[in-house]
DNA sequence: AATGAATGAGTCTTCATTCAT
DNA sequence: AATGAATGAAGACTCATTCAT
């Protein structure tokens, strides 16, 4: 009987600051970002599904319904991960399109920090990415959408400015363009290894050269 | 996954014949298609995990016990979908690899390949591309990581080979090349729609463009 | 993630016929009129939430999940209780004060009926009868709150028509009379037992006796 | 329900003394009355399986857990509420039975007392009218059953003098004409508002004219 | 007197699978 | 080839209660 108290007075004691990782304050909050972190690594490697909520309290050494006292649900989970990715994505992406002198070293920023996030946060990224089918189909997720279209939107300025000022080829469409670069970059997060020996610098550098230059010799 | 799955009594009617064609066998089979692309189609779009047996008895206009008549369990479907799907990327890429003249027509070749087979059976990609949590954690699975590297063996032989015959640049990594290229037109399954009003064959056009001469003007 | 799938293709298997008890065709339904008053009296004599689906699935020598085969929720059994129940009654009365000659003919046949109706359906009427809290603050079962207006409708009918026929006295609030005699005749569901040797028909006269001439000498 | 009760080592606070009234003790029973209120109402509102101590304590703008600083648990509350009305309910009518000089006169002062008393501590009465499932069938609150057959024996005695002294019918089985009486009373709680323009002083002098001379003109 | 983190047992519900008919 | 009833294991979530601070 009216499963979903939406909204209760229990509220969310979801931490306003975007911050994120560095020493914040003394506040509570610590166990918090702990537990969304161990939720992020298993939802990224196992899939959003076949993680179970078990799955998450027995890597956090507590009991399943303990999660309940610091998350309204394995969704609410989610939901926090992604919103803080791509909040702080969408930040980060308009600020070096703006910074930047040049079309062409715009992206470049842009490829690199891509690269960057990649290895910063590789389990936000693959969530992102693999989980495409939950995200949207599921209303509760529009929000990711949403930041996706944004994100696009600071690309697409940056292409078409580039190609109005001769940095890039005029003959392509800056759409397929668009989807081209963030699908590559964005893919190799399923292989990307943080501490492998490839280091993300290089595996930018190189795809760098490929799209700049081209394949042919 | 499937408890108990070797050696149930009642064996294994899978299917060896990529074929698919014609009425052959007792006559099931043509039912057996039908089942498998329903499958297929709620696999890709909502996840396998997320797809329940009886989304797609329902969806076929049975009960979901049924099922049970054509397939041995929900994994043998996917098994079967991804077995037939690697099947013949596999023979279609060694023909091309072998056809073509030059490593640089072979490499086109392989693009526009890429682009038919997302424009044929957009579902198998989507489920070969979405469910890799589920395809690389799963020993059931291993075959499709096994066609996998099948497949990178031929793509990595082409570039080889161009970068040999100067065809291709020699200062970028093969390996890297591979699967920037892969990443790439693979991911376009995620957002190309075979009914729209942009052809496989146009994308395929405008990404070898990029592929051939980069961005930069 | 959308937890509630809102009437789904599943679908009520409910049984449109609202004849209940007699011996009806050879359907399967047979089963889910027995799950249903196991159910009825179970909700009756613990309490709604106090009884368990593995109360209900343990009388019923079955397993808690096995229930939603024939039900789609808990929720749903009690839902389906109150609605066969609360549109029989309806029926039943309006029928009474249709075919009843004189307003005080008509009150003693609803009077009858009441404890016919205790009688024969004790829990029907009990869970009616004790989970007014949750019947009332639960829009899913606003239709119970709907069908007891239509019940005092044609109640206050009655009353009425008996006051203006000078059958009853006058200065009596039409209202305030109905909830005192509905309460009374009601509230002997807690006590009445079908198999005790207080005969309903005996409560029946007594109660009209006491109705009819007051308590004074 | 509480499953491990007796001899926790907290012991029991639980007070004997009814009064209530005046900042007598330590200081700390304002607070303590002021959380058996908020419990009362919702118990009774919502029911008391329904209601969760997170709720009470929320309503109390403290956290759940600090709401065992005051009681031993959800079951003290409850038995403290009903404990408290029982016992003030039992002094009233033995009062009022004594009191009055003739049957008559003692079953209208027992009946005002009873609007009186609906109208005077509402949540106490929907609580002892409405968990009669919880009441009856947990040994704990068999303190209620047994207080009611107290009261019961109370208004017995004053129908039997009324039958003897020609006051009241003798036609009448006392044992029915108490239940109907106490079953049509207690059960105004449901619908009677005291905050509403029906006074319980009318209401009750209406009760007593349908009682006294029954409805027939 | 209250917080906040956690427990442990239980609740409803889902779902792949089985099997007699 | 399919039905319909059932299983059994698991899953998300709830909630009274405890306890160190």
């Amino acid at each position: 009987m009216a499963s979903k108290n939406e909204a209760t007075a229990r509220g969310s004691r979801r931490r306003t600051d975007a911050a994120g990782g560095a020493g914040a304050g003394g506040g509570g909050s610590a166990r918090r970002a702990q537990l969304l972190a161990i939720a992020a690594e298993m939802f990224a490697t196992r899939g959003y599904t076949q993680t179970t909520v078990r799955d998450i309290a027995d890597e956090a050494g507590i009991l399943s319904g303990s999660l309940y006292h610091h998350f309204d649900s394995k969704e609410a989970m989610l939901t926090e991960i992604l919103r803080d990715f791509m909040g702080n994505l969408l930040g980060e992406i308009r600020e070096i399109a703006k910074a930047e002198e040049s079309p062409r070293a715009a992206l470049d920023g842009l490829i690199y920090n891509s690269f960057e996030t990649i290895h910063r946060v590789p389990f936000a990224v693959a969530l992102y990415q693999n989980e495409s089918a939950l995200l949207t189909s599921t209303p509760e997720f529009a929000f990711v959408t949403k930041a996706s279209l944004d994100v696009e939107k600071v690309w697409l300025g940056v292409l078409k400015a580039g190609a109005g000022a001769g940095d890039f080829r005029a003959d392509l469409d800056p759409g397929l363009t668009y989807r081209f670069i963030r699908d590559a970059i964005w893919s190799t997060v399923r292989w990307y290894n943080p501490r492998g020996r490839l280091q993300h610098r290089t595996v930018a550098d190189q795809y760098l050269e490929m799209l700049h230059g081209g394949l042919l010799a």
